[in-house]
DNA sequence: GTCTATATCGAGATAGAC
DNA sequence: GTCTATCTCGATATAGAC
């Protein structure tokens, strides 16, 4: 097992910026990269061994090594840079409804920031699609440091907590935060697998070709839910 | 790769029977059945070993492949096993929820019947919850063999789509199928993981001793979504 | 920086004694 | 039926030439 540095998952700086080619990083790093997240996302992270990932990014076998210092550290990179990227438009997207409704957002405008980001990558027309499947891979078959990540770090939820106990002082915090968990489940659920099967059970009634309905529907199904 | 019979997967007949020693079987099989089940649902598939299995039930390396075949298809019985368990349970409160309503049972009652067998296994005072986790684990992580078998058995969640379809003749079936496939991923919300990121989130708000009221949650949650 | 060749290890499966 | 010893393979990681 490869040490890696001591470094905390901070959601907030992104050293790597967003550009898809940092400094004068060599191409080959990219390429192996998302050669990685590609084959990960789509047939999971156990079953894809450094020789798929070199054999598609067209490079050689020490590339991952050399690059990433192991399997698991690029896996470990992936994660980081793509759960970046979604939460800051998260934060992003929540902090607007702020502003728009002087600090007390309606819990739709906040379920809008939430669920928005992932379902815009969600789209076939993106590329990103592979990315959100990367991610809610790695969320259940992931490393135990991604484990240990997704764990521990919370503060990206945290503010959309707040925001929606700010909405209901009726109810118990514990509550909320319960309701907040059926809603993560809705997003979780958007994996390529769970979507094939709806189609086979719906013999082909759902389509999701069309993103901003199945935004809409997400968002009446959790805003109801949570305003029961 | 072992072959295995070609058995199609049904989720009525259950050869084995309800006890967890089928005829006069070897006390083994049970052993490593058992020791597969939990070590899977703890480390996830691919963690685990033929060697870490045996070792936890305390029987010989062997045992898995003379019994089993295959490290795979021990993987599968034990998919295949509980995923009849469970599919059964369902399958006869929702029989019962509409013989009680003349055929035609309101929505809360069909989401109980989804909802209340494997937020049965969950309860921690239970053995099943071990199994419950394996089941949430081996649809995502599962071999090709039972991503197939989820993949093309849906017989069981079509009588509860049925059901659904038919207390909403005003929607599309589609819309229903669409709801039908957020109250799934409420449920498959019930791992380990999740759950006890939860906890963090919440610092300590929630908790998941009582299942009665967690089952009592998911059903306000899910019903109102469903009717928005 | 890049590549080839290789070291090293751990996995699943099996042969054959008991 | 059960176990020990072993075969065979595929994996990650690395050494060292270019």
């Amino acid at each position: 097992m490869t040490e890696r540095k001591g470094c905390v998952l901070s959601l907030t700086d992104d050293p790597g910026a967003e550009s898809d080619t940092p400094e004068a990083e060599a191409a080959t790093k990219q390429l192996v990269f998302n050669a990685a997240e590609r084959l990960f996302a789509l047939h999971g992270f156990q079953n894809v061994s450094v020789r798929d990932i070199t054999a598609e990014a067209g490079v050689n076998l020490a590339s991952v090594n050399y690059h990433f210092g192991s399997k698991d550290a690029l896996l470990f990179e992936i994660f980081k840079r793509r759960t970046q990227q979604l939460n800051r438009e998260r934060a992003r997207m929540l902090h607007e409804a702020t502003d728009r409704n002087s600090g007390k957002p309606p819990v739709r405008e906040i379920l809008t920031a939430l669920f928005t980001p992932p379902l815009r990558w969600l789209d076939p027309a993106n590329d990103q699609r592979i990315s959100l499947q990367f991610l809610i891979r790695a969320r259940s078959e992931g490393t135990a440091d991604i484990r240990a990540a997704l764990g521990s770090d919370v503060s990206h939820l945290k503010r959309f907590a707040d925001a929606l106990i700010a909405t209901r002082p009726d109810l118990p915090v514990g509550e909320v935060y319960w309701r907040l968990h059926f809603i993560l489940g809705m997003i979780h659920q958007n994996r390529f697998m769970e979507l094939d099967r709806l189609h086979v059970l719906s013999e082909g009634q759902t389509r999701e070709g069309e993103i901003d309905a199945l935004l809409e529907r997400m968002l009446n199904f959790a805003e109801a839910g949570f305003t029961a």
